[in-house]
DNA sequence: ATCTGTGAATGCCTTCACAGCA
DNA sequence: TGCTGTGAAGGCATTCACAGAT
């Protein structure tokens, strides 16, 4: 696939690079790849081998080596992957080469938190606006932005080109913001409000709940106490507090 | 399967009800049922259709029938699912009929918001106790709970019989919360750094990063943008902004 | 007539194992 | 020799479509 080029950027010639269509699931551990090499490339290291990207990331190397592989990738046989270079390939395919303007709406608790989140502006992101439909909130300033009325956000939309909405609203009014920015032309979505929300097709939404991470755990919980029930049961799992560390695949056990 | 039993409750006679081995991907949509039965239940509901609590949390009937036979389930053929019992049914398997108690770690600005999230209380959970390794911030009252040094963890965890850890620190500090919890029997871990962890095999570890979830979008954003380079290729997807509403699937096309 | 529970089919993702390049 | 890239196999998850209960 894509037959051996190593240009120093990824493709700029012609037409759009092609995209070429990846897996859900290999988009969604592309994010992962990209912290675990700047981690990388921060230590000095030039080139890793699959095997130690992926311990790095948390994740088995034959997937890794697929997932690359999905994108035309950039290894050498016999030695492994330029840092550099696969940290501009993602970068690229993830469309972090701009950087993105984000809208907030919903300064409460969890918004006040993310307004004041460092990841964000350090992986490719700017919050460009804060919003509230509560009037008292509108004019306070968070970490350098002052609030602004919901109403504003045609005309925030319009300036800043806004990109992404983040809701961080109570369920009650997502769908509303949700309708108002799909209204001002915006197609991605991340949801922080426990509820489902319709949106028109080619609007993305991505949906983080808190307390279901929680309940998910519980369930594990609740599994791991009723199998101590029956000691015999269950064969050589769940050795409370063994020895060794577990390799970092414990966490994919669970899935995401 | 488990042919026939409607109790007033699952079956609490004999050793424990068996709690069948449910694949992941249920159990990962089994919250997502309980919020939607909450909400039918508030409003009056006490039946309800396979279709139309799907509808209600953003999934279709056929995964939603299949998710609820696994647990042995409880609808009535040509009527619908019972929703109280249903509630019953799904609290108890994912282990919320007793409140678990949460210890959180780490009370920055994300900290801060968890510690003052309405959603943890409200679904199953108690925040019992706030630690941080900061000095300077011990002492500091949270929503009624005062900050502890994180040293105090070992009587924390005793006196509360804390059952999952939420670590809400920078990267560089996760790695050693997560051991000092794992040490005091902590068996279940939700990470809000953006980092891998490595835990002894029989803790389980989910992992929430804010950052990813934009990427992510921002690399459906990037390929949007780079279809709408070729207005013939591409086929009939993404007219932008159309007529519509898409079912609410559209959330689940982006997968989680 | 209606709506659940479920075999069967399909498709996606992961894992294995090795061919082939450096 | 060492490590990537990838066919092939296997395992999960989703979807279809209908038998069967009420």
């Amino acid at each position: 696939m894509s037959q051996h080029r190593h240009p120093g950027a990824p493709d700029r010639a012609g037409a759009v690079p092609a995209l070429p269509d990846l897996p859900e699931a290999t988009v969604a551990r592309l994010p992962e790849y990209l912290r675990a090499l700047h981690n990388l490339a921060e230590t000095g290291h030039e080139t890793i081998s699959s095997e130690g990207l992926a311990n790095a990331a948390g994740v088995n190397s034959a997937k890794l080596r697929k997932d690359l592989s999905q994108l035309g990738s950039y290894g050498t046989r016999g030695v492994g992957y330029d840092v550099g270079l696969l940290i501009e390939q993602i970068e690229y395919v993830l469309g972090l080469t701009q950087r993105r303007a984000v809208a907030l709406v919903g300064v409460g608790n969890l918004g006040h938190a993310l307004a004041g989140y460092d990841g964000f502006a350090s992986r490719g992101f700017r919050i460009a606006a804060l919003l509230d439909a509560d009037p008292g909130r509108v004019g306070e300033e968070i970490n350098g932005l002052v609030v602004r009325h919901i109403d504003e956000l045609p005309r925030v939309a319009a300036e800043d080109s806004i990109a992404i909405g983040v809701i961080a609203t109570p369920a009650t009014a997502a769908q509303q913001v949700a309708d108002q920015l799909v209204a001002v032309g915006v197609t991605s979505i991340l949801n922080f409000a426990p509820c489902v929300l319709s949106v028109p097709s080619g609007v993305d939404v991505r949906k983080v709940d808190l307390a279901v991470e929680l309940q998910i755990l519980s369930f594990h919980e609740h599994r791991k106490a009723s199998q101590t029930a029956f000691p015999t049961a269950g064969g050589s799992a769940l050795t409370a507090l063994p020895g060794g560390l577990a390799v970092t695949e414990s966490q994919e056990a669970i899935g995401t």
